[in-house]
DNA sequence: ATGATTGATTATCCCTGACCATCGTTATAA
DNA sequence: TTATAACGATGGTCAGGGATAATCAATCAT
């Protein structure tokens, strides 16, 4: 038990991996009570752990016969396909270089065409914002735009 | 009894399945007495489960010949459905209700688990950007959070 | 310094019951 | 006959209580 929140990371995970639905629901008080924490802990667990940059979701609801529920989105891809991704975006990206990105993967089928959508629309946005609002440099912009980029395929690409 | 306010859900939902027209009328009093719980009941379901937000319009009349009617919203135009939205959205979100308004969205089937996903990295880096590193208010934030969020949808809405 | 853990406080959900509002019908009075 | 008051039959609102989860600041560990 070298770390709690690696141990409930795992044990959701061993979870997720052996239910055939993506999801799992969990009562954070039960589950808190058979780690021996405290309740708050599961909540730093998931917000630290199963983020949607993870490829994760979670739902809950309070009060009586209340849950949370843990959804995985992204399935493991074993291709490296991400960290080629990673590569390509770099540390910096112009609209145009990741214009073209979006294309490419969307043509070889990683992306869906409202995805693509999505994601053009996000950083048209960051980048709007960055130059009326903030007056941000273009490579600021740039900067900010891969930052984004990377968040969200990662997301999508992995679990 | 697991859920009384699922179980009255689902019931009014299995009737509009079940109905050809897209509404049902229902008495307060027999449908609360089936159930064996207090008619203000019925309010709670109707007033946390039939929301506009969820797609429906509730209509009722008092007195003797009383009735509540729940209407499932159609969309003739794409028009009307981006009005739909942009309504619920509103000028200002946070991100709790964001969460929610996804969350629904995708029960709806207006948008998938992954559409899901990338929606909410875009907003997380948003608030998380407005944050740290432009230290905003949070009305600031929920304000740009909401501007992001409607443009990405209707993006969607029309794709 | 960063990440992990705790506990007190706050927020939300479900459900009930007392009280309020509105509608249609019927009795009563002019 | 007509206007109106009373009544019975609905549905609506609201505050409260029990059950659960979320948040946040403080502390501890690495």
């Amino acid at each position: 038990m070298p770390n709690l929140t690696r141990a409930i990371e795992k044990y959701i995970h061993d979870l997720l991996e052996s239910e055939e639905a993506p999801s799992v629901s969990l009562r954070r008080k039960e589950l808190a009570a058979s780690f021996g924490c405290v309740p708050s802990q599961i909540n730093y667990v998931l917000r630290s752990r199963f983020t949607p940059e993870r490829g994760f979701l979670v739902e809950s609801q309070r009060g009586g016969h209340g849950y949370i529920r843990i959804l995985r989105i992204a399935f493991e891809e074993p291709e490296e396909k991400l960290n080629h991704i990673e590569d390509i975006v770099g540390d910096s990206i112009s609209e145009q270089e990741a214009h073209r990105l979006l294309q490419v993967l969307q043509e070889r089928g990683l992306l869906t065409a409202r995805e693509r959508l999505l994601i053009e629309v996000a950083l048209r946005h960051s980048d709007e914002m960055g130059q009326s609002d903030f007056d941000l440099s273009q490579h600021k912009r740039n900067t900010i735009q891969a930052e984004l980029l990377k968040r969200m395929l990662r997301g999508l690409m992995l679990a």
